[in-house]
DNA sequence: TAGTGGTCTAGACCACATT
DNA sequence: ATGTGGTCTAGACCACTAC
């Protein structure tokens, strides 16, 4: 005897309901490899597309990754932690070390490649930098990875009267990093706003921060304001939600 | 003549980038309808499962959505923005007016429904609530929406022993919410931590959001501390990732 | 080489929304 | 009543992985 109702459920649900209670009962631990195929078609007798549903399902959901030519396998979950505050004191950048290197916790944030140019930018941003319509921005684009396994892509924007001939608008920005170099020239950042959203990501973004089916990206848009209430940067940041736990803390 | 390589490019993914090409140009604006199942196999000579295929892509891409029965649409994006730091200052709680107000900026969050009851917490949450093993907490759990559609599920815990008795224990916890009851027994929250994650949903949640394919949840779990370093109050949050973009403020 | 997942076809029946 | 998307079948060929 079924419980009620269940005969109403479309079979691939059913299977994909089993198959999740299944990983979730620790039958099937990270790593593991599931019922292919082949086997769900011949345990639940359905058609190769049924089976390829019911798996599909647990794709989306993130829960399970697909591998060619080798099988289903159970993904595991172990995330950085990121302070939006704490990493961003003076303490921090103000010596020789990058914002970033804290953002692993003891591991390595590698910064895998970085472009810089001078480009246009998006009509949105180049308004909060105030650059008059047209003016180009300095962009640097950089992608960091964690044991060479993509993470983040960042892009940066700043008014690039202002930072060329500076170290900023070299690929190595030096010690303290951008923020550094800003406050040198009379133009440190003190007060910061980060904007997060979160969707699916692009094709362009699955193939670059190299996502598995079911992984949305986290956005990140930080501004970057002096003393004066200018903004001087503009960082558009694009995570893999599954690497990543954000942190916030703030009093009242 | 085609550009170059778009042979080696699946029949389905090449569809699904002119459908999305389109969408980008403007040819399909939100809410309008995008040829269906039929209307590509017509125009691409393909079987109904191909068609099917590439409408799936812009799905889970979160990009349009289908109605059974009339057709697949594209959709569209509005999102309220939620201000991680102001809203909890004082001056905001401390008197007559609730927390969420300001979320909606002037439209009305609504509370859908609420349910209170003693239950044993989650493991990670009765340790930071410094609960005793076993020990029950206080657990409230809300529906928010705006304009009806729901956009946000909010799960709240505390030490049942310290807030038996009162407004906190009750649907209707007064103006100002939990923290201004918190203050009165002594324990008003001055610190506050948010940690934010996103993943896909749950089938669960995507019923109880109404999520269409391809939306992420984004998690916040918020940690209220006193000036004592107490933790008071843990309240986990479920957001429709298309429905909020969060903010949050600080000074380095 | 055998097995896996990825793509694709050509049909079918259903519940549902709009007309 | 017609057309829509949702589910399902029973085949097929391919590229890739593991052995």
């Amino acid at each position: 005897m079924e419980s009620q109702g269940t005969g109403r459920q479309p079979k691939y649900q059913r299977i994909a309901v089993e198959l999740k209670a299944a990983i979730e009962d620790g039958r099937y631990g990270p790593g593991d490899r599931l019922p292919g195929e082949n086997d769900l078609m011949a345990a639940y007798a359905v058609a190769r597309m049924t089976a390829r549903q019911a798996l599909g399902v647990l794709q989306t959901e993130g829960l399970v990754e697909a591998r060619k030519g080798a099988g289903v396998f159970v993904r595991e979950y172990r995330p950085i932690r990121r302070r939006g505050v704490q990493r961003l004191s003076a303490g921090l950048w103000g010596e020789g070390r990058s914002v970033w290197a804290v953002d692993a916790q003891g591991w390595d944030l590698e910064v895998q490649s970085v472009t810089v140019a001078d480009e246009k930018p998006p009509e949105a941003i180049g308004r909060v930098l105030g650059l008059a319509a047209g003016a180009s921005a300095c962009v640097r684009r950089r992608r960091f990875a964690l044991d060479g396994r993509p993470v983040m892509l960042a892009t940066s924007y700043l008014d690039a009267a202002l930072v060329s001939g500076t170290a900023i608008a070299e690929p190595d920005t030096g010690p303290g990093g951008i923020y550094a170099r800003l406050g040198e020239i009379g133009h440190g950042p003190v007060r910061f706003r980060e904007e997060i959203r979160s969707r699916m990501p692009t094709p362009q973004e699955t193939d670059r921060l190299a996502l598995s089916a079911g992984t949305p990206v986290v956005l990140i848009c930080r501004t970057a304001f002096t003393a004066e209430g200018w903004a001087v940067e503009v960082n558009d940041m694009v995570l893999d939600s599954s690497a990543y736990i954000l942190e916030y803390d703030f009093t009242s």
